[in-house]
DNA sequence: TTTAGTACTTTGTCTTGCAAGGTATTCTAA
DNA sequence: TTAGAATACCTTGCAAGACAAAGTACTAAA
């Protein structure tokens, strides 16, 4: 069951992580845990069983490409990088972000 | 396939519309079709196989409560109404909007 | 050589948005 | 008086996606 709360921030989450992830890329490019730490810092808790399969998603719609690059601290890390693709598509998320902003306030009055 | 740009508000949409419902609900009573309306007219596009189960689930979950009302032009409709337990709930919304809004700020820079 | 830390991936479940189709009531025009 | 249009409510089946949990693999330190 749920704590509510919670909850309600994670169903509310939805729909807007894929803007985050893409204007987190859009500032530098990242690897997994960095962008998780990231998004952590923002209060915007995410897990990786959410973060990776999103990623995988996005290159595989040309917004994202990705180089391996090894590491002295343990495995390779993929660092992910926005494409132009990828930024006209965020140019589309910021106006959908303004308006749902925006519908709110309608709603609300 | 999609179209782009609708598509992207329809995803960020997603997670917000129970925030919305009760947020309508919260300043007066009404019926689906006319919630259906509100949304429409504040750019929320919203169909009613989402409605209709959405205010069945808050009904269930005890936000809301329903009382039939004879119409004269057309069947009996059924107008809903946010109970106090629904209103705690839209105060937690509320919280979680804005922390999310703010979270976006951030990540944005 | 085992343990801890880091990093990427996959599987199964649950929720939820939506298209499409269905039922029921009332009013109007032929 | 009956066929159609308008209004309302509801259900079914599908697909997308968030998440918990478990798995794989590489490196460094004890």
């Amino acid at each position: 069951m749920e704590n509510g709360a919670d909850n309600v921030r994670s169903q509310m989450r939805k729909g807007v992580l894929e803007y985050c992830i893409l204007s987190i890329l859009n500032k530098k490019e990242a690897y997994a845990s960095s962008i998780l730490e990231e998004l952590k810092s923002a209060n915007m808790i995410v897990v990786e069983g959410t973060l990776y399969p999103l990623l995988i998603r996005q290159k595989n719609q040309g917004f994202l490409s990705y180089r391996w690059e090894e590491s002295t601290q343990g495995p390779p890390r993929k660092y992910y990088c926005i494409t132009e693709k990828g930024r006209e598509q965020l140019g589309e998320m910021d106006s959908a972000w303004q308006e749902i902003v925006e519908t709110i306030k309608t709603i609300k009055e």
